[in-house]
DNA sequence: GAACAATGTCATTAA
DNA sequence: ATTTAATGACATTGT
């Protein structure tokens, strides 16, 4: 399939020598070798030089971006890891809509009419000053707040960040969203992602992401991250993970577009590159500006969305509710720079995915399938997010109640188990470099589902504590929590599910001692039997010889007995017998038969 | 891909 | 009435 786009006839050998060399390089990225298309290629090489000027450039904004995000930052000493400061300062960074919002044909790379990064922040920040009421208010992941399926066409459009939509104009937002990407060090970093992400990178279709509720995260990433961009892809990513879940929309895609501003400009050369990497969606944009709304949103084929290749089975569900904590992002970012943060559509719909929930509506179950997605992220930075939750941090409405709890909005999970299988092979075939980090991470660290999914919810205990725990001390811990319906269900299922298991196992270890205990009575019972039979076989044979012995004693007895006249008596005509007095007698028989014969 | 073992989960029952 | 343990049955997972 690769080899079908084959580049023109009229290339010369050169030219097909450098599309080999560059389709080898990449065909593991899942890219196909339309992707050097030479007009591509072309793209690709300026891009290149142009980053190669920016570099130096970029690399000098990005430290001192960084500096100002951390400066934003609290170090949370407990856990560890950087926090947003309480101050209102951070909202706006929160706020700041995904880059690839603002894609748009105008978008040029010259420096010159850019805004600076300061003006762009505080674009942003009068853009959507809601942003952080919204973090922490409703659930992203409700069904019925999330515009998935359903989502209208205004929705859809790739542009518009879905919830600030809501506030403003999407006029409005875009032409923030351009004046933001406008800005060369955003530039950069948009090149510079498309550098570092574009292995983690499926398809660019990233348009429809921006539709997800929770993309108010990404904007958080991309200023606070906006050093490393590497890791605010990730960031980004897993931030509107839900959302994209909603959508139906592959999460990595969601990353491309919202970290890189790749498809933001047409005539940006970036596109090109990126695109190179993502045949799938990517090519199919890559002619136009930004794709019309119609693209992104639920209405994507599900086939499409089994194409898109770059599903990375994470474990969304995570930062599914509503993950506005910066700390995580970092962290994530950090230790992904890769951006291999690839989430799977199979993730998002963890929540989706319906148990049938013994405890009721509340209760939300993941499928063992969605816990598989899950799974797939064990080493990433949110494994380490349920340490890093407080009370406090839960406790505040950051997840919409049941609402939020059952991210997993009905139609969703339709869509969800489709793509579900064929994102892994996706991720297999897109993204290869990636699964040995994968593999290496689950290995590393496999949180059980129940760990998982009190991850996801942001459950404040241990699983631990939520199983041992007796009766009272457990009831106290959850007292102590304000635990949305979501959390309770889950919590209470976590208790079971883990007091079951161990029940389980104990039966299951009762069964085969048991069954151990049977078969040791089993072999003594055998070899009682044996020795029964041994005893058995000498008694009789011993039995015999008695017999024997009787008879010849009878006999010789018998034969030593003499009548008046000397003779010997018949053994035919008397018999001995012995009294009960130990007295022996000697008894004719014929009186016997005789006597028989009278009484005949 | 089938067979199998280990383990998890659910439903039910009893204490 | 609630919690827990026990256990059969079924599902999932790994080999």
């Amino acid at each position: 399939m690769m080899e079908i786009e084959l580049p023109k006839m009229h290339q010369s050998q050169q030219d097909m020598d450098l599309i080999d060399i560059l389709w080898r390089q990449d065909i593991d990225l899942g890219a196909g070798r339309e992707v050097f298309d030479y007009s591509h290629r072309q793209k690709e090489h300026e891009l290149q030089r142009q980053r190669e000027l920016e570099e130096e450039k970029r690399q000098q904004l990005l430290r001192e971006q960084e500096k100002a995000v951390l400066a934003q930052l609290q170090l949370d000493e407990e856990t560890g890891e950087f926090v947003p400061r309480p101050a209102a300062g951070v909202q706006p960074q929160t706020s700041t809509p995904p880059p690839e919002v603002t894609q748009d044909g105008l978008f040029t790379e010259e420096d010159g009419n850019a805004l600076s990064f300061d003006e762009c922040m505080q674009l942003l920040a009068e853009t959507f000053p809601l942003v952080e009421a919204i973090e922490t208010t409703p659930p992203p992941l409700d069904p019925a707040v999330s515009p998935p399926a359903g989502g209208g066409p205004a929705m859809m459009a790739p542009q518009q960040p879905p919830l600030p939509a809501a506030e403003k104009s999407p006029q409005e937002l875009e032409q923030a969203w351009m004046e933001l990407l406008s800005i060369p060090e955003l530039q950069c970093l948009n090149m510079q992602m498309a550098d570092v992400l574009e292995p983690s990178f499926g398809a660019t279709t990233a348009p429809t992401e921006l539709q997800d509720p929770n993309y108010f995260y990404m904007p958080t990433f991309t200023d606070m991250v906006a050093p490393p961009a590497d890791a605010v892809g990730p960031t980004g990513y897993l931030s509107t993970f839900e959302g994209t879940i909603s959508n139906s929309i592959p999460p990595d895609n969601l990353n491309q577009m919202s970290l890189k501003a790749s498809d933001i400009n047409p005539s940006f050369s970036a596109d090109g590159f990126c695109d190179m990497f993502y045949p799938g969606d990517m090519n199919t944009k890559v002619d136009g500006p930004a794709p019309p709304a119609g693209n992104g949103n639920t209405d994507i084929p599900l086939a499409e969305l089994q194409n898109t290749p770059p599903l990375k089975p994470i474990d969304i569900p995570e930062f599914a509710l509503g993950e506005g904590f910066e700390n995580g992002k970092l962290e994530i970012m950090a230790e992904f720079p890769d951006s291999d943060s690839g989430l799977s559509l199979d993730a998002s719909p963890k929540a989706s995915s319906p148990e049938k929930s013994t405890s009721g509506d509340g209760s939300f179950r993941y499928s063992d399938s969605d816990m598989e997605e899950m799974d797939s992220n064990p080493g990433s930075a949110e494994s380490d997010f349920a340490e890093i939750f407080s009370p406090s941090f839960l406790g505040d409405g950051h997840q919409a109640p049941s609402s939020v709890a059952t991210p997993s909005a009905q139609p969703q999970d339709v869509k969800i188990k489709h793509p579900k299988t064929e994102s892994v092979e996706g991720v297999g075939h897109g993204k290869p470099p990636f699964t040995k980090d994968k593999h290496k991470k689950r290995s590393e660290s496999r949180l059980s589902r129940d760990e998982q999914r009190a991850k996801a919810l942001r459950i404040p205990f241990t699983v631990e504590m939520i199983i041992n725990l007796p009766v009272d001390d457990f009831n106290e811990m959850m007292s102590k929590q304000q635990l949305n319906e979501a959390q309770l269900a889950l919590v209470r299922d976590i208790r079971r599910r883990g007091k079951n298991k161990v029940a389980a196992q104990n039966c299951r270890k009762r069964k085969m001692e048991n069954i151990v205990g049977l078969e040791y009575e089993l072999d003594s019972l055998k070899e009682e039997r044996e020795r029964l039979l041994r005893e058995h076989t000498e008694t009789g044979t011993s039995l015999r010889q008695m017999k024997q012995q009787l008879s010849t004693l009878y006999l010789e007895v018998f034969s030593l007995l003499r009548d008046e006249e000397g003779k010997p008596y018949s053994p035919s005509e008397y018999s001995l017998q012995q009294t009960s007095d130990g007295s022996v007698f000697l008894v004719p028989r014929v009186k016997k038969t005789l006597i028989k014969n009278d009484s005949n």
